[in-house]
Parts: structure tokens; C-alpha cells; sequence
DNA sequence: TGTACATCAGTGAACGCGCGTTCACTGATGTAC
DNA sequence: TGTACATCAGTGAACGCGCGTTCACTGATGTAC
């Protein structure tokens, strides 16, 4: 490393910007232990500044607000389930496409039983009070589904899917819910039909309903030992309810 | 009535027991629109002491504590679910299994989408530093479980449920989770095979993985219109992963 | 029926706490010439 | 290379707020005889 390297766009030039980013980064990093420790509601920006070995309006150099420290941990936390399923993803052939949704399936499960504060700041009761901001969360927010749905319509494109899952097959798709499906397909440039695309909203919600029983521990605390087994068969029972081939 | 019925055994005799009694279903119903306003977290005694009209210290005669009357409202909740799923079960023919099924998602989801911070509170994330004494709660936390269960069973005993849904058929159950199911089916009574059972419970998780997306605001403001009809084409599809004909 | 006592609901003051946010300030680090 | 000025990170005090919980107390309501 020379530094006549003036021309990299997202570097950060001055020692005073890197020293500033690396503070927003340890903010973000102490925001997420005291997310893990304490929950989203009771995330203060008192408490984080005293982790930072700084007086508390210090803070406010580097975060608007309370809820700026919020949408920054939310996007983070995103981006980074995000990254998990796309590194899943990405490393099973782009043409098994049942292994990638296994795969995909399996990284939202890890990362959320890695991170259960941050996944549930994403997926469980909103926080009161806090909307997030649309224009800063919808990018990130939407990877997971979005990678879902690259598999399916992959899958379909690739004549690997079939027409519609045994059990979909005959539930009927009304007018008014096709409409918003034909939206949906115009939106993200699909060519899945109907019946397949209604049952790939049942299998998006119904993996996160898995995963958030565990988390959130709704099956109790004994029901289950082998909850590894437990979810890969849920995965394997989804991959056929979304017409994917085993 | 006369004052002539004393041997009543839940009936309240003195009127200072009426009053008390009568007292704390106000803290209770003081504490459920506190919780729709603001969340659980946010929930506190002396804003409830305020709407009750009394000062703060008052509401410790007929409370413990705020984790006492978060316990209080988890269980009411619990019990208002549980109501409105028998009374939705129960008006559907015992032997119109596909039927109670459906009326049980739909209470489920009625209830959810008119107390969503209950619903919150019962199957999002965990309130934080708060945990609920298992022997109060688990008897009305499991009611719609069990109330799940009893239709899949009675529809199996009934032959009125397949095998197992042509999804789930050829998903193998792993001997560790054979065990856990086989205890399930101890425990609980139950006649149901391994596949049905392990099918029946990815439904269950399921039904509310959908249902929290709603409630939770997962969707998006705008994908879904038809939100009706698409948890409509969801519970019938769930139906046909039970096994359930139609 | 009347009196003496016990029970209990509700009061008001106080404890110690943590919070978000603002503001005028001190120094250190960077930039222009 | 050296000086004058601008920028910015961090300080410390303060604002007003709400919280859970305890405690000694006042009266009203109930009970025993």
C-alpha cells in the first residue's frame, strides 16, 4: 500500500474521515451488543457512549438521534444477513437449485440463532415508536426475498419447477389476489405463474415462522431436542411445497 | 339474584372481594391499551396508576410488581386467543375437519390483526429482562396448539386425513427426531404417524410465520392488496400439507 | 342494635435511577497561503 | 518551511422527564361480640 492511490472512489481520504468511520463502526458494533444484551427498546444512546469511553453528547458528533442509531443498526443487521445468504447461495452450482434454497434456508436459520437481537429488531414486534425509514431499509431489506425468489424463477426458467406443487396446485388463486401477483411479477421481472408464485409467499413466510418459533422460543423448552432435524425437514417439506425437485 | 346462593365456589361473597376483583380487571384492561399504544417494553405501573385514576403506589395493593402485571396480560391475552379459536372451532361440525381447521387460522388471524400488540406480546420477540413464570402461562400458551392437534388427530382417527400430505411423504424423519415426535405423541395422546405429526408441525409454524408477517408489518405497505385472499390460498394450501382432503 | 377493633384501599412524599438532547467551551488536528 | 485561521472531536454542566418501589399515614369499610 502506496499512497498515490487517489483515485479509489469510497476511500476515505483524510485520517480524520477514517478515524471518523471507524467511530461510527465501533458505535454500530457497541449498539449491537447492547441490541443482544438489553433488546431494541431499551437501546440507549447514553449507555453506548459510556462503552465508547465517551461523554454522552459526544455521541451526538456521529448519530443524529436515538432512532438514526436504530435505522443504522437495522440496515447493518440486514446487510449482513444478506451477505450469509448470498455466500450460502453462492456456493452450491447455480443450477441446483434445490441445494440453494436449502443453503438459503439454512444461513437465515444460523444467522438468526447467532444473532437473535438483531433478528428479532428485523423480523419480531416492531419497536414502539420507531418507523423505519423506507428509503435507507427497503434495499437491504428485501435481499433475502429477493434471492428467494431468483431461485424459484431460476428453477421455473430452467423448467426445474414444477407447475405448481402437488398441494398448490388445486387452491385456487382469486382475481384479486392475481392482480397483486402480476404486480409482483412485473415489479422483479418474473415468469413464474401464479399458483407458484402464491405458494413462494407461503414457503418466504412459513421459513421465517420456523425460524422465529425457535428464536423467540415458542416451541418451549423441551418439546424438541433435535431441532436441526426438525428445520432440515421443514426445509425439505418446503422445497417440495415450492415445486422444486429433490 | 338473592343473596341466598353461598355455596358458589368462584362467586365472589363480600363486596370489598367484588371491588378488588373488579379493580384489577381495570389495571388488566388499563394495561392492554397501554400495551396496543406503546409495547410491552414501555409498559409501566405508574402510567397505568394514572389512567386508573389513583396514585402511583396504589396499584402495588393489587400488584406485585410491573413483571406481575406483564404476566397478568400474557395470560388474559392467552386466553382471549384461546377463547376465540374454541368458540371459531366449535361452531364448525365435529367431523368437518377441513373446516375447523380453516376457522382456526382465520380466528388466529382475526384476533391477531384486531390486538396486534397482544400478538406481539405472545409471539414476538421476547420482552426484555422479562420472563414468564412457565407454571402460569403454559396451560393458555398452548391452547391453540392443542386445539391444532386435536383436529389433525380427530381427522386422523376419523381416516379423513392422507398418509401424509404428497409433499411431506418423501421427506425422511431422522431417527433423533422420530424420538422428539414420539414423546409429542405420548404426551399429548395422539395417533398420528411421524410424517403427518412433523408435517402438522411446520403448519402450525406456518400459520403464524403468515400471520406475524401481517401483523408485523413484513410485507410492505403496498406488494399485497388482497391480504384476505392471499391468507385464504395460504390456509387452504396448509390444509393439503396436513393432509387434510378438501 | 351498638360499640371496639381489625382490615384494607388509597395518599403523598421520598429514594435513586437512567434517559434524550442542548449548549457554550476547550484543545487538538488539519488547511491555505 | 512557517504562520494564521478554520474545522472538528470531545467535555461538562444542565434541562426536564418518567420510571419502579418503599413507607408511614389517614380514613373508610367490615367483623366480632
Amino acid at each position: 500500500m502506496t499512497d498515490a492511490a487517489p483515485a479509489a472512489e469510497a476511500a476515505l481520504r483524510t485520517p480524520r474521515e477514517r478515524a471518523r468511520a471507524r467511530t461510527i463502526e465501533d458505535i454500530v458494533r457497541i449498539g449491537r451488543e447492547h441490541l443482544a444484551l438489553h433488546g431494541a427498546a431499551a437501546l440507549s444512546l447514553r449507555a453506548v457512549a459510556r462503552d465508547l469511553g465517551v461523554v454522552s453528547s459526544a455521541v451526538y458528533r456521529y448519530v443524529e438521534s436515538r432512532e438514526e442509531l436504530l435505522t443504522l443498526l437495522l440496515v447493518d443487521a440486514y446487510n449482513e444477513l444478506g451477505d450469509a445468504v448470498d455466500a450460502a447461495v453462492g456456493a452450491r452450482p447455480e443450477n441446483d437449485f434445490t441445494g440453494r434454497f436449502e443453503a438459503l434456508g439454512a444461513a437465515v436459520r444460523n444467522w438468526a440463532l447467532a444473532q437473535p437481537a438483531s433478528y428479532a429488531l428485523l423480523f419480531g414486534s416492531p419497536v414502539p415508536g420507531y418507523q423505519a425509514p423506507a428509503e435507507r431499509t427497503t434495499g437491504p431489506g428485501t435481499r433475502v426475498v429477493v434471492a428467494l425468489v431468483a431461485i424459484l424463477d431460476g428453477a421455473w426458467r430452467a423448467g426445474n419447477l414444477s407447475e405448481a406443487g402437488p398441494h398448490a396446485a388445486d387452491v385456487d388463486v382469486t382475481a384479486l389476489l392475481a392482480a397483486d401477483l402480476a404486480n409482483i411479477r412485473g415489479e422483479m421481472g418474473l415468469a413464474v405463474p401464479d399458483p407458484v408464485l402464491a405458494s413462494g409467499v407461503l414457503v418466504w413466510t412459513s421459513l421465517f415462522g420456523a425460524i422465529s418459533f425457535e428464536v423467540f422460543g415458542q416451541y418451549g423448552p423441551d418439546a424438541f431436542v433435535a431441532r436441526d432435524e426438525l428445520f432440515a425437514h421443514h426445509l425439505g417439506v418446503l422445497a417440495r411445497l415450492a415445486g422444486l425437485r429433490t
